[in-house]
DNA sequence: TGCTTTTTTCATTTTTTTTTGAAAACATTG
DNA sequence: CAATGTTTTCAAAAAAAAATGAAAAAAGCA
């Protein structure tokens, strides 16, 4: 029979791990807007050498199958995790996509480019109403759409090239 | 006495375009995880060739005065917003700084770059984790701290970068 | 300094977002 | 094609975030 004092303290360090990496996930996924539940589903894939079932990460991160089912939606969708076929069981597994910074990438893509989009046509209907509105008809207001018109028109620039960056 | 239907006409139409500015930067500021309150105080003052006093503010946005007065704490601390004393008036006067991408500038260097340095703090904590653990001192877990470290140092070069590059 | 106006703070309420859990849908296999 | 195992969906519960409003603090003025 082994040392069990040794045995909870190399589990306890084992933990410490886990816990510590998962807790990073959970901020970075903070930064882009998500649930904490993906940042942790995300972080156990990480540092797991072998794929998960969904059942295993509901277990090991105490969240319900509804919980861990919606997040590696969202992950899928980010193609932040790939899904293996395991041998002799009929569930999936998932292993964590390890370039993290495609999800940053695909985040740009998914989440804030058709948001510049629809900003693109705010602005031209803003346009509009000044066009038939003669009190707005003024050097101050023109000016400012024109500031956003650049700023949107950059930002369709700048930030695809960015995600192709992190893409590499 | 002046035409009626005309007057409103007029006065619903300078709503839509104030309602539609206020919008886009609701959303705006939605993309970077701020409250709606504070998109409608910048659009608001975006829009306005004077400077708003926080009472002028909060009657025509209908938000409270607590709202208003954390909103424009949000705003001066990203520097969006600039302070002006009007002759006569004993309240302060707000006005939008008009370079909004100053705004993600200053987002950048405030509200992300500060999350990527305690990231790297938690990276480092995770590399003396494994060095403490034979059991995680394998190919496995020390090439997957290695592209954290990657990305975090990554990070740390690209995003003042962008900042910089928002800022001129 | 005391009085008035303006701004901030913060406990409480409201709204929004996330999670849960049970039921439905789907899939696999004997 | 039933029977069992797995995943998804979604209404309801729980948790988190934001807004309110009243009281405290700060600032300007006489």
């Amino acid at each position: 029979m082994q040392d069990p004092e040794l045995s909870t303290t190399k589990l306890s360090e084992q933990k410490e791990l886990e816990v510590e990496a998962i807790d990073f996930f959970v901020r970075m996924m903070g930064i882009l807007g998500l649930p904490r539940s993906v940042g942790e589903i995300y972080g156990l894939l990480y540092f797991s050498e072998v794929p998960q079932s969904m059942e295993d990460i509901s277990t090991r991160l105490k969240i319900s199958m509804g919980s861990t089912s919606q997040g590696l939606r969202t992950l899928r969708s980010l193609k932040a995790i790939r899904t293996s076929y395991i041998q002799g069981d009929r569930r999936d597994h998932y292993s964590a996509e390890s370039e993290f910074r495609r999800l940053f990438s695909n985040f740009i893509k998914e989440d804030i480019l058709p948001h510049l989009e629809s900003a693109s046509d705010r602005i031209l209907r803003m346009e509009d109403q000044i066009a038939r509105n003669v009190e707005h008809q003024t050097e101050f207001y023109i000016t400012r759409i024109e500031k956003l018109k650049r700023l949107t028109k950059a930002g369709k620039r700048l930030l695809p090239a960015l995600a192709g960056l992190l893409k590499l």
